[in-house]
DNA sequence: ACCTAAGCGGATAGGGCATTCCACTTGGTT
DNA sequence: AACCAAGTGGAATGCCCTATCCGCTTAGGT
């Protein structure tokens, strides 16, 4: 069919007819806020029809929900590996390390979709990967900076963030958009953990009955 | 067999016949076992097949997926309640405390539906409500022990745990059973994070190998 | 041994989902 | 203005799920 060479980094080396390439962006914008919303499964259907195109539309423009995944996320992560190259060229390593925890869990706290996308890896899709590379290598330069400053803890390790990350997006999933506090008081714990002198202070706790409230939300999903 | 009459303070309002009785506990030793493996969403279907029960009869039995939830895991969180007074009673509250979080998220890693059911709230099955309840009761109090003994800090707050358990269930989720070092890991940083000194020991951390290869296998339920 | 309510399980209805097919429309080039 | 490849939308297909219905089987009291 299409032997269109895959782009990589380069723009779109088949250009669209204009009327496709406006169906496109909407397909994407509506995927973007669909995401957001409720997460990377919710129904390709339902994003078509947000998007006002027909489903074959969406199909043809994106096969696989991954490569829908990776148009809609693209940008976000390169804006998280610009935060790690901000963070790592930080006067102070360790207000570096801290802000950009904090800014990378904010991303994933104001958006469901990029918390998933956070804990899954991209298998085949290079771009997106290659966005990883770079931030872990940034971060891992972070990391040796923080220590040598001697306010991150010697046995930090580079597998700590993306632990951090998934126990994130846990806490976000269980307890819905209700408590946006629950991320922020668990990435106060951790900071904490991860900081030599643990004088960090703590975001205050969630009131039970916020943290209950989010929950009874999210029981729909689960339930019979 | 077993003296079929619950031992529990309200026992089953109608006698089942026994060959009834033995197809429900087959049926919950089946969904006791999918849950464990697949998490609390695999299907009724699965679980009837495998409990070699028709369809019916397990909905006959649990009308509803949750009494089903609830019937697997009542001991499970009854076992909890106990080690949570066990914990209260310890000699050095702090041991006990450090020993009842290793203990609960120790049962998650074990059990990706328990993982689940600790991240839920039960809504109307009042019996796991009850328990849930004494167990933060006899929580409060061995953190009120704990505090005095200056080996808790003041600002730890009973919703920590729940906040614990929702990030150690999606820790476990991302990783798959592939990499127990990360919860335990996740677990050893929040105990530093709530101990006073903060001189607890770290687990090692996962290698990048080991965390990767366990999201990798976990990709293929969101994919497309 | 017999009777009957309790229990059984397969068939089936009904809904959501991803994915494909195809007859029709349209942008843009000539 | 005419052509046609590129693009379109919706119907159709096939899968998997929950939930219910109903004619048959059987435990267990008599």
């Amino acid at each position: 069919m299409e032997p269109s060479a895959e782009s990589g980094m380069c723009k779109r080396v088949k250009r669209l007819r204009s009327d496709a390439e406006q169906n496109r962006d909407r397909i994407v914008e509506a995927a973007r806020a669909a995401f957001r919303r409720e997460g990377l499964s919710v129904s390709m259907a339902s994003i078509a029809r947000a998007a006002g195109v027909g489903i074959a539309t969406l199909f043809r423009r994106f096969p696989t929900r991954m490569e829908l995944i990776a148009a809609v996320f693209e940008d976000a992560l390169r804006e998280c590996r610009d935060a790690a190259v901000a963070a790592r060229d930080a006067e102070v390593a360790w207000d570096g390390f801290r802000e950009f925890v904090e800014t990378v869990c904010g991303l994933q706290a104001a958006n469901r979709g990029f918390a998933e996308v956070l804990t899954m890896n991209y298998g085949a899709l290079k771009s997106l990967e290659r966005q990883r590379q770079e931030t872990y290598r940034a971060f891992a330069d972070l990391i040796g900076r923080a220590k040598k400053e001697g306010r991150l803890r010697e046995d930090f390790s580079p597998e700590d963030l993306p632990i951090l990350l998934m126990a994130n997006a846990g806490v976000l999933r269980a307890v819905g958009d209700a408590a946006p506090e629950a991320s922020k008081r668990l990435v106060g714990h951790m900071l904490r953990a991860f900081s030599e002198s643990g004088t960090e202070q703590l975001p205050p706790a969630p009131s039970s009955k916020a943290l209950m409230r989010g929950i009874a939300r999210q029981r729909r999903s689960a339930e019979s």
